[in-house]
RNA sequence: UAAAGUAGCCGGAUAAUCGCGCUUAGAGAAAUUUAAGUGAGGAAAGUCCGUGCAUCCCAGAACAGACCGCCGGAGAAACUCCGGACGAUGUGAGUCGGUGGAUAGUGCCACAGAAAAGAUGACUGCCGAUGGAUUUUUAUAUCACAGGCGAUGGUGCAACGGUGAGUUAAGAGCUUCACCAGAGAUAUCGAGAGGUAUCUGCUUGGUAAACCCCGGUUGGAUGCAAGAUUGAAUCGAAGGUUAAGGUUGUUCGCCAGCUUCGGAAAAAUCGCUAGAGAUUAGGAGUAAUCCUAAUACCAGAUAGAUGAUUAUCUAAAACAGAACACGGCUUACGGGCUGCUUUAUUUU
RNA sequence: CGGGAUGUAGCGCAGUUUGGUAGCGCACCUCGCUUGGGACGAGGGGGUCGCACGUUCAAAUCGUGUCAUCCCGA
């Protein structure tokens, strides 16, 4: 779990970010990127969705988006964002196809959608 | 030993590294940070029942409505649990059952069939002993007769107790007989549901998960997104729209509501976890359950905490994630362990 | 988390109240009409009524359980 400063929370910001249709996609996972940052004051904050119609069951659901977490956490740690930083806001969505795979095969999707964004 | 039944338990473990929520204590002006403790289930699930709790409506009573339905007990209550009765089922241990009333009344029972319920016997049919008529060899015979009979009709899920004898003109529960099914009465056992025995020819379809009758229970609605407190806001009237509501029963229109756009924007705290509770021990009871004592406080998030990786062991672990709480029911589930019981086989 | 509705032919819907025959439109197939196609006319096929169990002689319909889909409430 990330810390409290890096979460992204509010439900306008959520409506906000996807607004901007700025998105790409890989591996299962697409990622949203919101508005470019104005003051380099705050960390980028982040949000993880997986809806429910990808699958009923909320334990595998909770799997996909701590996976997704997981490997967020990892690369901040290591300071591996790169250009993603200058964004406002960022939003991983699992999908259908992202539910099976393992740990490392979701990171490298997201290491890729952070290179790309 | 194998197979089965039943009751219950476990629900991956250990180590390392990197992380998260909450509580307490410390540091800091604050953001934050340090340490310690603690952190999902047997079903947390489905939301099928029942409660607590909260808000709104409601003078009271009766009816209506809704729900329940073998007996006794437990429980706050329940489409709940325990013990028993009866029925069904299984070789058996056991398992399953919404199980009051069809003689209070109404409805329905397709097709087939004489008939589907009032069999005062309409039809098909059997008989012609008895009485009558005809014929006549006065015996027999015959009958659109009086009348007797309910066996025959094979259709149907179901045909007005069943099967087999005897009796008869033909026949029949005819009560004469044997066996069986049901009903009633009496006796007896039991707290009761009900069991057992004897007697009485008493024998009258099915359906109430059809209406209903009887007995019992019950204020109604909405659900923690309930609701309480604090704070902000409570504007514009530009466009679209009419499911519900008001204006007349209907339509139009209007009010009103919804919605798009513009402006403004902020949410926080409580509810919220000390309980019809948990663990251990003792006692009462066949059991459900109840009583007493001791012990500890044991999730409370709010884009939503329990995770990730690696190594070792095992069999590269199933179903599955709290969101106000509790009691049940139902459904999903890999593998393993324990107690008791039954059946089969083998040995003694 | 709470509340509500619907599952019937390839698609869209009746029938469920009051239990006995599953039907309508479009689509599909065959034939006719036409030089050919469309339209039109005639005929035909296609369904375990979401699934399971029960009540009943008999269930799409009645009862219970279960699965799936959709809608509403910040």
């Amino acid at each position: 779990m990330l810390p409290k400063q890096y979460r992204l929370k509010k439900r306008s910001a959520f409506k906000a970010t996807y607004k901007v249709k700025n998105s790409t996609h890989t591996g299962g996972v697409t990622l949203f990127a919101g508005l470019l940052k104005k003051e380099n004051e705050y960390p980028t904050k982040v949000g993880f969705v997986v809806s429910k119609k990808v699958h009923k069951r909320a334990v595998k659901r909770n799997r996909l988006k701590r996976l997704m977490r997981e490997s967020y956490r990892l690369l901040l740690k290591d300071n591996k964002l790169g250009n993603s930083q200058k964004y406002m806001s960022l939003i991983f969505v699992g999908s259908e196809k992202a539910l099976g795979k393992n740990f490392s095969n979701i990171k490298s999707s997201i290491e890729k959608l952070l290179e790309r964004i």
